[in-house]
RNA sequence: CGGGAUGUAGCGUAGCCCGGUUAUCGCGCCUGGUUUGGGACCAGGAGGUCGCAAGUUCGAAUCUUGCCAUCCCGACCA
């Protein structure tokens, strides 16, 4: 048909890309590397965008927003952070176009409209944030600071994909300012929790939490903690970050704050944020050939009701039947849709549906209503079932948190069983070609070793997890002598 | 950004090598009818800057050059 799929096992990569288009969550645009994002995969990004500033709010923290466009001079202030974000930067050098005298109808950009100083379009905010900070704090009275802002960054991709990376992503960015190191630090962990808890319990995606090596560390952090979610594929996703920034910003925008002994120190900060990539993980992570599968917590629609009728007059009686449950259900605050259009029969809608990751279908026709059940599909097993109209609402319901939980579980198990121990160089190797997943091994701990491995495997150390337990052991490729395991695993 | 491939109606495509009436077919779309429990059927119909721009030619979807976008590989990717 129209609309089918390329397999999983036959190109995993064509997929995905499929699949994005034909759920109709993004398409791409006429701008290199930059995507629509659909409304269906808007109101997705709306649910969870929605839940996560819930959860910023109960943990203390307030909206604000900063401009787009950061002045070269200001971006350049902290260096590791410039250095690391230069290759990527698209940068705005004139503020006007004019017509062209040599080519009517088109327009050239005006020479004489040059800006004395480039703009930066923002591929993060903390300059901007931290120039702006500098005027907001001089007591520790002022402290702490707990601002996220929800914005559009730019960071100029060589290849794109689909919420993967795209060149202009969505996303939010905390920025907190503290007075003292300890609270800094506790701010970094607290808001990876508060990912950690808001991926698995409403994304239903496991992830371990950990902690970034010097290679993988945020150019300008002190410390870089992640949340690292595993693909069915086997490949790891970086799902979120937070950063412990030290004073590095501080001392680069010259932020002071006079504490209760009026001694004045630099202010500690932090930075953390999660994107649309999100998307990214979501389908990678649940989806199967008939389409993606969402979990109800954040699906745009959790129930689809398909009349099957002959006839407009047995259409009536299930419209009528069919409303009463909706009414229903939306007391108890389901998303429910009622698809009783014409245009297409049963059949279609049922794979459209699927297609688009909806966790609970209902069809119901007049021998269902003369019986008073319901025909009722779920999409992560796919299991039929004839249901009692009596409590179905309740059914439903309950039956959502179901879904979440048996997706939850389904991938944790996943996740699991693809961690995977690795003790020799041969072994390391021979996991990663042929199950792929993480590789739990030691390493010597130097940039130099982990860099020799992604040169030879393509593996990156994803994480050393915050729950590690202490183990003596020798470098998987070196030999030499290591305390602890570490996470490998190739990534997205 | 380097190497390779692709671009023809909303989608998937034939035609291109070897230039020549009105650009092929399927799905989808519109109208009417019959249908409706897993992607319906019949009849009629509409829909095209052949990715964009130059060039060669009497004539370009077809040949040449440049550009744009997408896919794959590589480099890069806090």
């Amino acid at each position: 048909m129209a609309k089918e799929l390329t397999s999983r096992a036959a190109d995993y990569s064509q997929w995905y890309n499929d699949l994005v288009i034909k759920s109709g969550l993004a398409d791409h645009s006429a701008v290199r590397g930059c995507m629509v994002i659909k409304p269906y995969g808007f109101a997705l990004w709306e649910n969870m965008r929605d839940q996560l500033d819930r959860m910023f709010k109960e943990t203390g923290h307030v909206n604000a927003y900063f401009p787009l466009f950061v002045p070269k001079s200001l971006f350049e202030a902290e260096e590791k952070n410039a250095e690391g974000f230069a290759k990527e930067c698209a940068v705005v050098t004139h503020y006007r176009l004019k017509n062209d005298p040599d080519n009517k109808g088109k327009l050239i950009v005006d020479p004489e409209a040059k800006l004395e100083e480039e703009l930066v379009i923002r591929p993060t905010s903390e300059a901007i944030i931290w120039n702006t900070y500098k005027n907001w704090i001089q007591s520790y009275r002022d402290l702490p600071i707990l601002v996220n802002q929800w914005a559009n960054v730019v960071r100029w991709e060589m290849r794109t994909r689909l919420f993967l990376r795209t060149a202009e992503f969505l996303w939010q960015e905390g920025h907190t300012a503290h007075a003292t190191k300890e609270e800094a630090v506790e701010e970094t962990i607290k808001m990876l929790h508060v990912y950690a808890d808001f991926v698995e319990q409403y994304m239903a995606v496991p992830v371990i939490k950990g902690v970034k090596t010097a290679n993988e560390r945020f150019a300008g952090a002190e410390d870089t903690y992640c949340i690292e979610a595993l693909m069915q594929d086997g490949k790891a996703l970086q799902a979120g970050t937070s950063h412990f920034l030290g004073q590095n910003f501080a001392k680069a925008f010259d932020v002071k704050f006079s504490d209760k002994s009026n001694q004045l120190d630099y202010v500690w900060a932090t930075s953390w944020g999660v994107s649309t990539r999100l998307i990214g993980a979501l389908i990678m992570a649940h989806s199967d050939d008939e389409g993606l599968m969402l979990p109800p917590r954040i699906a745009p629609i959790q129930v689809v009701i398909v009349p099957v009728y002959k006839g407009e007059d047995s259409k009536a009686v299930i419209d009528e039947k069919a409303n009463s449950i909706i009414s229903k259900l939306k007391a108890l605050g389901v998303r429910v849709k009622y698809d009783n259009s014409d245009n297409s029969r049963p059949g279609w809608k049922f794979a459209e549906y699927e297609l688009k990751g909806v966790p609970v279908r209902i069809a119901m026709g007049l021998r269902d209503i003369e019986n008073n059940v319901v025909e009722l599909a779920r999409r992560d097993t796919k299991e039929k079932s004839s249901v009692s109209l009596d409590g179905i609402d309740i059914y439903v319901h309950q039956l959502l948190e179901i879904i979440q939980q048996n997706m939850f579980n389904k991938a944790k198990t996943f996740q699991q069983a693809n961690i995977t121990k690795a003790d020799t160089w041969d072994e390391f190797v021979q996991i990663l070609d042929e199950k792929a997943g993480f590789v739990s091994a030691h390493w010597d701990g130097t940039p130099e070793t982990e860099e020799k491995i992604k040169e030879q495997t393509k593996a990156t150390i994803r994480c050393i997890p915050l729950d590690n337990q202490p183990e003596m052991g020798v470098c998987v490729l070196t030999g030499k002598p290591s305390t602890q395991r570490v996470l490998f695993a190739r990534a997205y």
